[in-house]
DNA sequence: CATAAATTTGCATAGCTATGCAAGCAATCT
DNA sequence: AGATTGCTTGCATAGCTATGCAAATTTATG
């Protein structure tokens, strides 16, 4: 009920000091005109109360909250949710913003949530595993309040967007399938209505039909334990998949524990499997997962500066960024001849490299 | 450079709607006294201006800011982590607060971090996988701002704390492994200045010696390559330890993974492992790790409680609960005779039960 | 209907900082 | 010395909402 012990203010500190309000907020302000001397007197006796500038009100008046919304989903489900979040609030914080967190399912409707950030002024949201209703696009639109959505494509012209390359992923993924020589396939997908997973889908599906071949669908519901049993689903088929690949990779180990635990295969040599995100749990030991590595932290400053740059300046114009993700050769996928495990093959230089992982 | 566009305010509202401005904030303080119709007048007009009350002016005013800290570190390397945030953020989200988060690594010092979370005027802080120096928690005690810690134990009564009874889960593990014959044990660490580490290590310990035993003890780092060259190390002792309990279940499956895959040894035929946290992999076929399982769920429910309680009423104490943990019992320790697999085993009520874990 | 009681309303101000502007001051130049 | 320039400083106000208090209105009561 009562309210917080009260804090100093800049105009005690002001009358301790012998100076006016304003002197103490320049103290506080990097670049502000005063004298070097009389910030020394303000530090002084802000030492002497405890004082700590409001960053409260200094919003209030400057119109700016230093603080970012984030809104991420998955964290639970998929490592690489906390990888990205984890980059994510280190660049913000680094870079003097603040994060506001919200943490969602992937279906929750974010047009609750999103006014809880505008209410609080927040100067520029960043959505991850999670869209945007063009309502609210309109909303953040109206109120100048830029958007970047993070690993989700968009059709509205009014957010940033920062994806890897999933189409071309997919076909990466096909391209090595067919180079060593299998010839039924299957994808398990994330869900219907995700980008990520559907473009993967494409890509895939593209690649093998322009060389004849048409993938089974199984639905892996972006989890472990979907996949699990999706890879169950798939061994039943009488012409059972010998290369599946998978929308991400925690869905492909779950694929590839069904396959060894509960279906006795051998990976690679009954099936191959390949995954998509290069999370850390990809190169353990048990797993020796092949996938498409999402280049985080390249992906991540991209999205931090565009956001920052479109709070910071006017006039810019979102952008789409589509950045390209390099196939990590593991042992989880056979090997077409020449090629051996422990191979990074980046798409964008075209280049190669035993970056030993 | 610019400010944000003009956002409409209470006043613009209240004049279109032929009301005070204090009608306008009314309107949108619940139980505050105001008619149904004005209310209705005031909330039409405040559709027709998109308008949205301020957060921010809010918190300076009441001097509630509705925002709690959240301080977490190792979010990308321990799975449990990703839990306790998703766990956390959805409680205060559904109470009413916002989170603001920080993102640290688990030996920063927060003595830079905190100002910054004052500095916004939180309502109450709340701190995983971080510990408090006492001069913080001092400032915190001076600002009246209320701090928990999620899984660290404290010294310091200025904050209240919410642990797994890690000493308990220790001596859990140790009986366990006693009861199924084993003579030689070792203890994969943490680190040498985390509670969590330390005081499951005391348990483990402490049962130990009752029955006249030393255990090893290794460095993991807390982290899956630590305990990875951890169990190594410990395979190349002479007498090597045939019973490893480790700190927590992302040592201990990369202490089953080195063990499997770089010594050829068997589990638990060979050695027996036990985990702690029962994060969600430790369920997966691949692993089925036996381990002390801590009750996230109620005890974030008891965190969250006693900050929001402290918040709201102004004399209450810091509290420091002990949560007892379960030991469930899957495949990666020898089982003593009489006790089959899929076993929880929980302490608090003495109370056994197949949950199918 | 008159009066008391309860509800609703507006006024005025607090909460804290940033900043445009004009005034003050010191240093520099002619 | 007088004029010019450049830096510092304080004044006054904006930014937006909440709320104590008194006034006004409505409702209930006798």
């Amino acid at each position: 009920m009562a309210g917080r012990k009260a804090n100093a203010n800049s105009t005690q500190v002001a009358k301790l000091a012998g100076v006016s309000q304003s002197a103490v907020s320049r103290a506080f302000t990097p670049g502000a005109s005063i004298a070097e001397s009389t910030r020394r007197k303000v530090l002084q006796a802000a030492r002497k109360l405890g004082y700590q500038p409001n960053a409260i009100a200094r919003s209030l008046s400057t119109k700016r909250s230093k603080m970012i919304g984030i809104v991420i989903a998955n964290v639970t489900t998929n490592p690489f949710y906390p990888e990205v979040l984890d980059a994510l609030s280190r660049q913000f914080q680094q870079r003097g913003q603040r994060v506001m967190l919200f943490v969602v399912t992937r279906d929750q409707n974010l047009d609750d949530i999103l006014p809880q950030l505008l209410e609080y002024r927040v100067d520029g949201i960043l959505l991850t595993a999670a869209t945007l209703s063009s309502a609210m696009a309109h909303e953040c639109a109206r109120l100048d309040v830029p958007v970047t959505l993070f690993n989700r494509s968009v059709p509205d012209a009014h957010a940033s967007s920062f994806c890897c390359d999933n189409i071309e992923g997919g076909r990466m993924a096909a391209r090595l399938f067919m180079k060593s020589g299998h010839h039924q396939f299957a994808f398990v997908a994330g869900s219907h209505d995700t980008s990520t997973s559907l473009e993967r889908e494409r890509g895939f599906r593209e690649e093998l039909n322009q060389h004849g071949f048409e993938p089974f669908i199984e639905m892996g519901k972006f989890s472990y334990q979907g996949a699990f049993e999706a890879a169950r689903r798939l061994m039943k088929l009488p012409k059972s998949p010998n290369a599946v690949f998978c929308a991400n990779d925690i869905m492909a180990i779950g694929v590839l524990d069904a396959l060894r635990h509960a279906e006795q295969k051998k990976v690679p040599e009954d099936v191959s499997v390949i995954g998509f995100d290069d999370i850390p749990m990809a190169a353990w030991p048990s797993y020796n997962l092949t996938t498409i590595r999402q280049p985080i932290e390249r992906m991540i400053d991209s999205a931090v500066n565009d956001l920052l740059d479109r709070i910071n300046q006017d006039t810019m114009y979102p952008k789409q960024e589509l950045v390209p993700g390099d196939l990590v050769v593991r042992s989880s996928a056979k090997l077409p001849s020449g090629l051996s495990s422990g191979w990074v093959i980046s798409t964008s230089e075209n280049r190669s490299e035993n970056r030993n992982v």
